[in-house]
DNA sequence: CCAATACGCAGGTAAATACCTGCATGTCAA
DNA sequence: TTGACATGCAGGTATTTACCTGCGTATTGG
């Protein structure tokens, strides 16, 4: 899993519109998606690059149609990296920082 | 929650390290981050701006020394909206390309 | 076939980003 | 008090990013 593709493909409202879109429905063309931004498809394309180039986004080419579909993976990875490591020591963390505070006062 | 701050103060890999330094040991000094960073201390501060607008990481002054100190809030909840949602339906997405991919063989 | 459709590719621009240098301010310790 | 130390502030530059327009290619349906 490459981190910084994957934050730097979260990063951007648009992107993040793609996949709640595939959420809802999975499977969607190019052209669908577009419906629902508003920008020109061609930018619409570049944003679907780094959402694959990050393995957020397969797609499938049917005829003259490309559907995408969501890979949750990477996600997860992100989760387990980035997530749980701090969330293990989210009280302690606060009690650090309490402790200093505290410690201002005295 | 500002998601947008939060997964671009991610995306970027001296923000990230400084996460990983913090979390090695909290309460740490602007220079102490420093020795570990290969960059000027103005540079390191600008990111350091970015993941306190995050609300990521909290400082405290003490004396003429900056404290700073992880905040693991913003993470779990870029969990709760971002990966739980995708991993509950990560079996089914999956199921939806396998059906597309074997449609393509008929 | 051939016109409409769906998408790819090339390039150009404005804004955001990630660095830097130079100098100012505030704090501590001798 | 004063010199050393920790950090803040201002600005300048090169790269990256997020858009766009224009045109080319491939597929389908009548």
């Amino acid at each position: 899993m490459d981190a910084d593709k994957v934050f730097k493909a979260l990063g951007d409202p648009t992107r993040r519109k793609l996949l709640d879109l595939l959420c809802e429905q999975n499977g969607q063309t190019l052209g669908q998606l577009c419906e629902n931004l508003e920008m020109a498809r061609q930018s619409a394309t570049q944003h679907i690059d780094l959402l694959e180039a990050a393995n957020l986004v397969s797609t499938v080419r049917r005829g003259r149609e490309k559907l995408h579909f969501i890979n949750p993976v990477p996600l997860h990875d992100i989760y387990e990296r980035w997530v749980r490591k701090f969330e293990r020591q989210r009280l302690s963390l606060l009690h650090d920082l309490k402790q200093e505070l505290e410690g201002e006062d005295r």
